[in-house]
DNA sequence: TAACTGCTCTTTTTT
DNA sequence: AGAGCAGTTA
């Protein structure tokens, strides 16, 4: 790229620069440095766990920018998540002097679709000021087309119709096509639905997060001066977690960028968590095949992770058959090895997890901070919290409900979505009765119907109330409310965020009539009001112009529960291991190590495999130490389980994993080769962890009939005592009928009794 | 209109 | 166990 540009640019800068031109790409390792000056072409670079991906990408947007002389208006950078758009961004902009990465186009692919949309959704027969209806604002849209159309919602649930729909969209299937096409008797239903929700969603001047995705490939389709244009402006496209494209998303990057080809794509398959929701690791897997100019970088020097970290992860990855073959390399020492706790139900579980907090706390001075507590299901959190609660522990849960998914500030945001577009019926029928004002179901029936007859919006329709021949008392009613509306209307022309919402808090007293309820629950979300306001208050300082209540909508659809900035307390940070994704802590616990926990109900391979990308993804945010525990019985829906060690232990490299007392799983495998020493209790547990560490890729855990026969005394979790009467078959199958002293006589599976024998 | 009750369902959820 | 929902009752 031009020389002479760059040249200029340097010759621009001041003397004084925080770093040369060397130092910046000495700060890279080799491969690094290639992937940051490949900057013509396809490039995709797989980015090991800890690699330094970020360092690649924000470098590489630094080095066009800064020595190929690169407008930042004409580099476009996509993302998953706001906090990474985020901090590509402050990193960006440290590397160069602060303020010329100005004009970047970074952000995740539902920003910038949505902020391309703005500005041709005519185009399409939306009006610009559309409104984003997230997955809870479609969900009962769906539910409101369930309930038009007559589909009982207990006869197909609204969460699998979502998520056929969304399929559905993510193929480019309209619903015409949709409904010839639909098989099953949930896809049949699912069609008309699907297309009586678009229908609803125009009506509404409203998109969903899917269509922010698919309707910019409509409209590069229709009208492809749009598409040329949008060609000129991005000349090189970035693309982060590309492992986690979707279709969509994968057309769009590959529409935009067909022209240049200067496309550069950021990812790690072995990373790839999110294929239940359309994510297609196809799309990285098969680069070199869509781009066969394509160059290739692989980062596998992990600058995070201990040897024993990186070979435990390496060796349980290695199973995997659909993947592109790395072996991460640490550049720290070997570490410590891996421990396996084992506890006997789910609470104890928690608390060798805080003990063990507690004890690294006092003997090696880590901090709170340092910890961090994975779980495959949410569902697990409830347990560590209260355990963590009652030691005292400090801890805070990432992805518990979002701020902006309270009803107070649904409640309060659906106001300023209806001010924008008062087509938005969703968020008009939320706000219609809140605060009460005697609008009933029963009403708000009548006025659709009033609606439907004239042929009008719903808030047309309550502006001519006086026309359907309504009760004096609710056309009152009716017209208080309009007047709310066209008051804050008129104001939201000219006035801040922060004026119109206050304005809006004053005309309403929900704020007042909440502090007034006084119970601590209302109070909170009393408290959560003000933060609202504070955040417009904060949002219309910076932004003092026109548009701004659409951008402060847009931020809020758009934002989620994993971008809070994490603050400098000192707490254990507890979340989900999908959560952890980007994530590194000293020390990792990961919790509910179980056959059908995780990895969860793997009915396919490839479910399995990742399942196990996932548990990958969990080891390698480790720096220092991994502790993996399970528990031999767990409450599951109410009811209690007997739970079989996970298959992933025995992945691990037998010989860096110690267990709670010291010894080696290694070496405890190597005892019981030999054989033949009388079986102790503790040793037959060992014997039941080596039947659960298959040495074989393949083979999985099987039988544990070691040492149970006919007239064996063994001990039950729940049960306790008994006596075994009768085994039957063999193998995965095998049963055994006990006669347990206090519980009477049961007839167990061996895989999942967990039994112990006696002496 | 709102409070109550019984029924169903239950993974993960970057946007 | 707990949430969310639909239908029922005060």
């Amino acid at each position: 790229m031009p020389e002479g540009k760059s040249r200029t640019r340097q010759a621009l800068q001041p003397i004084k620069r925080a770093r040369g031109l060397t130092d910046f790409l000495n700060e890279l390792n080799e491969v690094q440095r290639g992937a940051v000056t490949a900057t013509s072409g396809p490039v995709m670079v797989l980015a090991g766990a800890g690699s330094g991906k970020t360092r690649v990408i924000t470098y590489r947007i630094a080095y066009l920018i800064r020595n190929e002389g690169v407008s930042p208006a004409n580099i476009l950078a996509l993302t998953f998540t706001n906090k990474a758009a985020g901090e590509m961004r402050h990193r960006v902009d440290s590397l160069l002097r602060h303020g010329s990465a100005g004009g970047l186009w970074i952000g995740t692919f539902h920003s910038i679709f949505a902020r391309l949309l703005r500005n041709y959704i005519d185009l399409l027969g939306f009006s610009r000021n559309f409104t984003i209806f997230d997955a809870d604002d479609s969900k009962s849209l769906i539910r409101q087309s369930m309930t038009d159309l007559n589909i009982s919602h207990d006869s197909v649930p609204v969460n699998t119709i979502q998520g056929i729909i969304s399929r559905a969209k993510n193929s480019f299937i309209k619903p015409g096509e949709f409904q010839r096409s639909a098989g099953d008797y949930n896809q049949q239903k699912a069609a008309v639905i699907y297309e009586h929700y678009d229908r609803k969603l125009k009506e509404n001047n409203a998109l969903d997060f899917d269509d922010l995705l698919i309707k910019p490939i409509e409209l590069f389709n229709q009208f492809p001066r749009v598409l040329e244009e949008l060609q000129d402006m991005f000349h090189y496209i970035l693309i982060d977690e590309y492992q986690d494209t979707n279709r969509a998303q994968y057309l769009a990057a590959k529409m935009l960028g067909a022209r240049r080809r200067n496309i550069f794509v950021v990812g790690d398959d072995a990373q790839s968590i999110y294929s239940w929701r359309g994510a297609d690791i196809t799309n990285i897997l098969n680069f070199q095949d869509d781009y066969k100019e394509a160059k290739t970088f692989k980062l596998i020097e992990n600058y995070r992770s201990t040897g024993n970290i990186l070979k435990a992860a390496n060796s349980v990855i290695s199973r995997n058959v659909r993947q592109i073959r790395k072996e991460l390399v640490s550049h720290r020492n070997t570490g410590e090895p891996l421990t396996l706790m084992e506890a006997q139900d789910e609470r104890r579980e928690a608390e060798k997890v805080g003990e063990r907090i507690n004890s690294l706390r006092m003997k090696q001075g880590y901090e709170y901070s340092a910890f961090a507590v994975f779980y495959r299901t949410n569902a697990q959190s409830r347990v560590i919290e209260d355990i963590m609660r009652r030691l005292r522990i400090p801890y805070r849960i990432f992805g518990s409900v979002s701020f902006y998914k309270r009803k107070e500030i649904k409640d309060a945001v659906a106001y300023l979505r209806f001010i924008l577009n008062d087509r938005d019926t969703e968020s008009l029928l939320r706000i219609l009765n809140f605060p009460p004002r005697k609008i009933g179901d029963v009403s708000v029936a009548r006025l659709r119907e009033f609606a439907e007859e004239k042929g009008i919006s719903l808030y047309e329709a309550i502006k001519r109330a006086e026309e359907g021949g309504f009760q004096q008392r609710l056309v009152n009613a009716l017209a208080s409310f309009a007047g709310v509306i066209d008051k804050l209307e008129s104001m939201a022309e000219t006035a801040t965020v922060y004026e119109v919402l206050s304005e809006l808090f004053t005309l309403t007293s929900i704020p007042l009539l909440l502090q007034a309820e006084n119970t601590a629950e209302s109070l909170a979300r009393y408290e959560n009001l003000l933060e609202l306001l504070s955040m417009a208050r904060d949002f219309s300082d910076h932004n003092p112009d026109g548009s701004s209540l659409r951008d402060f909508l847009e931020n809020i659809s758009l934002a989620s529960n994993y971008d809070e900035a994490q603050d400098s307390d000192n707490y254990v940070s507890l979340m989900t291991v999908h959560a952890a994704k980007g994530l590194e802590f000293p020390v990792v616990f990961i919790t509910g190590l179980e056959e059908k926990l995780f990895p969860l109900n793997a009915y396919e391979p490839e479910q399995l495999e990742e399942e196990r990308r996932l548990f990958y993804v969990a080891m390698t945010r480790a720096q220092e130490k991994i502790f993996l525990s399970w528990a031999q019985t767990r409450y599951q829906y109410g009811q209690p389980h007997y739970c079989l060690k996970s298959m992933f232990i025995g992945e691990i490299d037998a010989s860096i994993v110690q267990k709670e007392s010291g010894a080696y799983l290694s070496d405890i495998q190597a005892k019981e080769r030999q054989g033949g020493q009388p079986v102790s209790r503790p040793e037959l547990a060992r014997r039941q962890d080596l039947a659960a560490a298959p040495s074989a890729p393949e083979s999985r855990p099987k039988p544990q009939a070691a040492g149970i026969r006919k007239g064996t005394m063994v001990h039950h979790a729940v049960f306790g005592s008994g006596t075994v009467l009768d085994v039957q078959g063999t193998g995965a199958k095998q049963k055994v009928r006990i006669q347990f002293r206090s519980a009477g006589e049961k007839t167990l599976m061996v895989q999942y009794a967990n039994l112990t024998v006696q002496r």
